[in-house]
DNA sequence: CTGGCGCCTTGGATCGTTAAACTGGTTCGT
DNA sequence: ACGAACCAGTTTAACGATCCAAGGCGCCAG
């Protein structure tokens, strides 16, 4: 049977819009030629003669006429989609990065052809979602996200051939032969803490998270590095606490009360938030009397009285890097660099001293 | 030839990591069936013996089966993803409530069976994306967002015969039929008015978007209706502004000075800091002598201090209701209701004198 | 012995696309 | 003069699942 005499999609014909879309059959009748030679039309133009493919590429314009997703990519085992999970939110603390980070990648990808798949498991475990998706062919890669805990799917995912790209380096593996891109925490603190020592504070604070965080110790070491290569100790100077307001709150008190600083650098905007909280109980002026960084410039950060100095993490660049990662692994595997630190950078607002 | 001498897949057999998943065929060979007869396992379950369907599922779960999605795709002309466009970002404004929408709809999509792909325009063009996925059958549907504008999309989506959800109503168009879901706004505000009339205030002042934003209006007819209620003016109460934290601040700063308010009922919580901002510009404490209420119960509204009392939509409550509708649109149209308009509640915090 | 029923096999078509082999006439290199 | 490469395509065969029709087989009832 000849498939050439399909009657789908015939909108420039009966003037109705197709209840279907056009298919390469449709495409190659108007233009007199066979499918083939509209697949090569649209995946290999320089195979055919000039004057072919211009009739070939008005019949695809008139027709409006787009290759079927589901059959490419059944016939090219790649469905051009990038699987990103979703972790479990806990409201309150910091997905504010993860939420940039997305709305960029998503723009990113669409440059490289590529769409975002967004998924997310059932419950706690970080592998969940991505086997279905892996043995049902759906994605062709995955970008991962959340490697702070000794991130298992690198493993898994590399034992299922299934490539990826992590967000965030491979802290507990020093084997890891993976794609990365990660912002250089211990860089923002470093400069935070710089920024207060140029503007003359001798004693500045830490308020972090708890040590089992390798992306909080990793910025909490820009912090100590920036005092001591100035002679400054940081003894009595940093408290670890969990990521919540009130922690940063109990934390800064605590602070203030003993070692008497007066500025704090900060692992999140969160806890930042908490310092601001326990300034304004005691009525003092965030700023003025006591400088404060915070660390991710999240919209909190933006809007708070009287505007919360933070570190900015290049999210627009992560997410270019990715994806270049990414084309490099899924094209031809010419193997750029495995990994990629990149530089945040401070935006400075009135709570520094602005 | 026989398809069930496929080799591909035999994890179990031969001990590696498949190359590539397995088949139907697969399957099939294993467990001593046809494809025909896995693929009624899959499908059509009670069409088997107990007895084989116990065989053929084991087969499948030795192998780890899954269906490749793009095969299944091309041959049921269903892709079970609903495309999703993150608008470009103004930063600084609320796409809060957007980011905790998109979870909400991962999660609850994932339940249902469906992903969901996000996708982004070039440019200001609201069509821009939409066309691609539509001609090359990507997605089952989509689930619209930015109804704020008249909606062209609807009408365009229509015309294109693709199933779609709104979030938002159809505000300009009486005519429309497709199926959406709303958060009754002017609810919301009449209940955060309600709240502060209860508290003893008497003049209560709105600070909303511009005239032309008919999520604005709504916002704030919720506000009037509350003190005209009790007999309350809204003369002179009322200003309408960009949404910035800098237009919150100066135009409460106006109102302050003109009607001299006790307390300020805003279209959102970036209005809501801009009023904060005000108070602590002047040594006035939010909650003791001003009070003042936000929208979207942001990440902001939560760690601000002292805290923001806010208007928080039912974000979970939507995503379940647009989810449900698509599941009606894609199965069988019985055409539960076109609209749904959901009730927000207030989440009360200090700045309104907790 | 025949017919019917339940459960499965078989073969084939189908979805829309692309990879690979092939067409038959011409030009090129040697 | 002979093989190879090149034209601008065409033909065939997948890709993996689903759907349909036709039929086989054992078993039971009539």
């Amino acid at each position: 049977m000849d498939r050439t005499t399909g009657t789908s999609g015939l909108a420039g014909i009966s003037g109705h819009v197709p209840l279907s879309p056009p298919t390469l059959a449709d495409v190659a009748e108007r233009a007199g030629v066979s499918r083939q030679t509209v697949s090569n039309a649209v995946n290999n133009p320089d195979l055919l003669r000039a004057e072919t493919l211009v009739r070939v590429q008005q019949a695809i314009e008139e027709l409006g006429y787009l290759p079927n997703r589901a059959a490419r990519n059944l016939r090219t085992r790649a469905s051009h989609l990038v699987g990103l999970r979703l972790s479990p939110v806990q409201e309150g603390t910091a997905n504010a990065a993860m939420d940039r980070f997305v709305h960029s990648l998503v723009w990113t990808s669409r440059e490289a052809g590529y769409h975002v798949l967004l998924f997310s498991g059932e419950g706690a475990d970080p592998l969940e979602g991505y086997d279905d998706l892996v043995r049902s062919t759906a994605v062709d890669a995955f970008i991962v996200t959340d490697t702070y805990l000794g991130n298992p799917q690198a493993t898994w995912l590399r034992q299922r051939r299934a490539p990826f790209v992590a967000f965030g380096r491979p802290w507990d593996d020093p084997e890891a032969r993976h794609p990365w891109v990660d912002v250089d925490g211990a860089a923002g603190t470093e400069l935070a803490t710089r920024h207060l020592l140029e503007r003359g504070h001798t004693r500045v604070a830490w308020i972090g998270w708890r040590k089992e965080s390798r992306i909080g110790e990793d910025r909490r070491s820009g912090w100590s590095r920036a005092l001591k290569e100035r002679g400054l100790s940081t003894t009595g100077m940093a408290s670890r606490v969990e990521d919540t307001v009130w922690s940063g709150r109990d934390a800064s008190s605590h602070l203030l009360d003993e070692a008497r600083p007066t500025a704090f650098v900060c692992a999140s905007d969160t806890l930042a938030m908490g310092v601001l909280r326990t300034l304004a109980e005691r009525g003092l002026h965030p700023g003025k009397d006591i400088a404060v960084v915070g660390f991710d410039d999240s919209q909190v950060a933006q809007v708070v009285y009287p505007g919360l100095t933070s570190v900015r993490q290049p999210l627009e660049e992560v997410a270019v890097a990715v994806v270049r990662a990414l084309e490099d692994l899924l094209g031809v595997p010419t193997k750029v660099a495995d990994g990629l630190l990149l530089t945040p950078h401070l935006t400075i607002r009135a709570s520094s001293g602005a």
